[in-house]
DNA sequence: ATGGTTTTTACTGCGTC
DNA sequence: GACGCGGTAAAAACCAT
């Protein structure tokens, strides 16, 4: 299953080469070479569609925002552009002091009782800000990890917010004991990469991910459960975008893969079948449709799933796509 | 824990380039 | 001969019970 090789540096699949000029070109709005029309920039894609034909003209769009963790002496306001505000107050590394227990004054006398009900109060007031403390290194530490595998998984700014306000929530319920920060920040974006309709399987964290993918997909079922996401099955079209442009394919196929999606939808075909290999299934399909030659094999490796998956299914994706023609919605 | 479903792995034969 | 494709059986993974 772990395929050796490291599949997010290695997206080529036939288009040329421009790894030296990554830097130089900065904003311009792509023209699409299909259509003329010039392309429009998805960022809660991490894609650049063009606006007539809906081709996926670039879509590696790199995060090239600061990293939340800024060791900066001065540290700046803007860098908290997600998470806690940093108040200059809070990280005390650990080195505090505490406020001892005894009712005592320095020279060892008993305390009247209004200053002892004082110190109670201060008390529980330094353990309040003692935890406070703690919960935001932690908070810390998990937003640099879901940045850096946000950024290396190609997902838009606004999933990472949107995974730290869930990592943000299981902390404040008490759901990390037991629980790794890692995990709980890796499943914390993969599901908020699901509720914003950008799907990346689960799989996929495995390699950018510093714990093992049972692990952290446990965290997310637990997550799930917990913070009651509601997270909706995802929807097998969602791939469509990403897969049939790392493909290169003619986007008359990828048009025609998600009428076949929606046509199977109707035929409830779909229910209870992994969303990644469908979106696989109805690219082969609408290959075949489209006499575009797309061989099992190369839609298997940029979708990971096996040949067999695909097999499995597209005849069934066909035989809905048959039945129940052309969708309304054109 | 258990059983049912889906996916994967590994192996097969067949046809084509 | 390599490759694409289809079929199969057994193992693994997943999910609800």
């Amino acid at each position: 299953m772990a395929r050796p090789e490291n599949t997010l540096t290695t997206r080529e699949a036939g288009r040329t080469e421009t790894e030296t000029d990554e830097e130089t070109e900065e904003t311009d709005p792509l023209a699409c070479p299909e259509c003329g029309a010039e392309g429009v920039r998805d960022e809660s894609h991490g894609e650049t569609v063009c606006t007539e034909c809906g081709v996926v003209l670039e879509d590696d769009l790199v995060d090239r925002g600061p990293e939340w963790r800024a060791f900066d002496a001065s540290e700046r306001d803007e860098k908290s552009r997600v998470g806690a505000p940093t108040t200059g107050m809070l990280h005390d590394k650990g080195l505090s002091s505490v406020i001892d227990w005894k009712d005592q004054d320095a020279h060892g006398a008993a305390l009247s009782s209004k200053k002892r009900q004082e110190m109670q109060r201060l008390r529980t007031w330094d353990e309040r800000f003692r935890a406070q403390s703690a919960r935001d290194r932690n908070l810390k530490q998990a937003l640099g990890e879901i940045s850096r595998m946000a950024s290396a998984l190609n997902l838009p700014d606004n999933v990472q917010e949107t995974a730290s306000v869930i990592y943000r929530r299981a902390l404040e319920e008490d759901l990390l004991p037991g629980r790794s920060i890692e995990a709980m920040a890796t499943a914390a974006l993969y599901a908020a990469a699901r509720k914003a309709n950008v799907p990346r399987s689960l799989d996929e964290f495995a390699p950018v991910s510093r714990v093992e993918r049972k692990e952290y997909a446990r965290a997310y079922r637990y997550m799930n459960e917990e913070l009651e996401l509601a997270i909706k099955p995802a929807d097998p079209a969602s791939y469509l975008p990403r897969f049939c442009s790392e493909l290169a394919v003619d986007p008359d196929v990828r048009n025609r893969a998600r009428e076949l999606l929606s046509a199977a939808e109707r035929s409830a075909i779909l229910s209870g079948k992994n969303p990644v290999g469908l979106a696989a299934a109805a690219i082969y399909a609408a290959g075949l449709l489209c006499e575009e030659k797309l061989t099992q094999n190369e839609i298997a490796e940029v979708a990971d799933v096996s040949t067999v998956t695909i097999r499995e299914r597209y005849p069934e994706l066909l035989d809905a796509g048959a039945t129940n023609p052309a969708a309304a919605a054109d």
